[in-house]
DNA sequence: ACCTTTTACATTGCACGCAATTTAATTGTG
DNA sequence: CACAATTAAATTGCGTGCAATGTAAAAGGT
């Protein structure tokens, strides 16, 4: 009997996906305190890594870096925007489009969240060459499944 | 100038957490046409994968596989069971309890769900071995940190 | 037995995340 | 120039996912 039969392939603990998922879920639950004290979601401290290397992004350009469309981001988009962390404004050369600019506000809390990126990897109990080996991995997993 | 100051470890491509973010959208992706055809979402068929090997748990302990709890759980089953997938039954002895079972339509799933793994195995584009290791990268991540 | 505490789910309110559709601006074509 | 096709966001409807709270049953202490 071999053991990757297809029972054995149906077994959660032995799914790729199943890992993915419950590793991310448990990821933004270890996000969520440490970016609750900026007043910040986890998707949209992603929005922020974005901004914070290049500013006026349209929302499709940030879409393409975080993998969301407008049905997830012009909403979120709209609440950093109510809280006074970016603009939304149409692009006089072409009004289909919306640029996206930090406001001061914005731009500051990068130095608060430089600190994040220490304690996440201590929490994860790995040596950073793992903790890159294991996360290029994933860019190269994510990549292909994209791409199919 | 060290290759890994706080900027670089501020750029969303440095980030586990957003590889760990989008490869698991894009494995989300991947399954939503191939559970389409069985009318399943992605954690309805999660909870189908700890049912097919394990009934009659109780709300808590199949959030304790899933690491869901009760507020993702109840309105979730509540949704299984209108679709005739699964049975949600208080506990004679603690009524308390809810105990999750599956009903013939749930069970025959299992036939049909068998083919998925292969599916996302061939789009993932690894050797099995590679899968199986990524696999148990992750889950040794999410119990670190889950634990902290 | 009485009453506090704990446990198990359910509910509420909010923020995603996406498919499908809509609206408005721009581009392409004759 | 007219006008169809394309593009960029926004909107709609639905299903998660979770913190906080509520409710009811069981367990535990005196």
């Amino acid at each position: 009997m071999s053991k990757f039969n297809a029972d054995s392939a149906l077994q959660l603990d032995n799914q790729l996906c199943f890992a993915l998922y419950s590793a991310s879920l448990a990821m933004t639950k270890l996000y969520t305190p440490l970016l609750g004290a900026l007043k910040l979601t986890y998707p949209q401290y992603l929005v922020l890594l974005v901004l914070w290397q290049q500013e006026g992004l349209t929302v499709t350009a940030l879409g393409e870096r975080l993998t969301l469309n407008s049905g997830t981001l012009t909403p979120l988009l709209k609440r950093m925007e109510a809280s006074g962390l970016l603009l939304r404004e149409r692009s006089p050369e072409d009004e289909r489009r919306v640029l996206v600019t930090l406001t001061p506000a914005g731009q500051k809390l990068k130095t608060r969240a430089a600190e994040i990126p220490a304690c996440v990897a201590e929490a994860s109990h790995c040596a950073l060459s793992e903790l890159m080996a294991l996360t290029a991995q994933l860019k190269a997993l994510r990549n292909r499944l994209n791409d199919f």
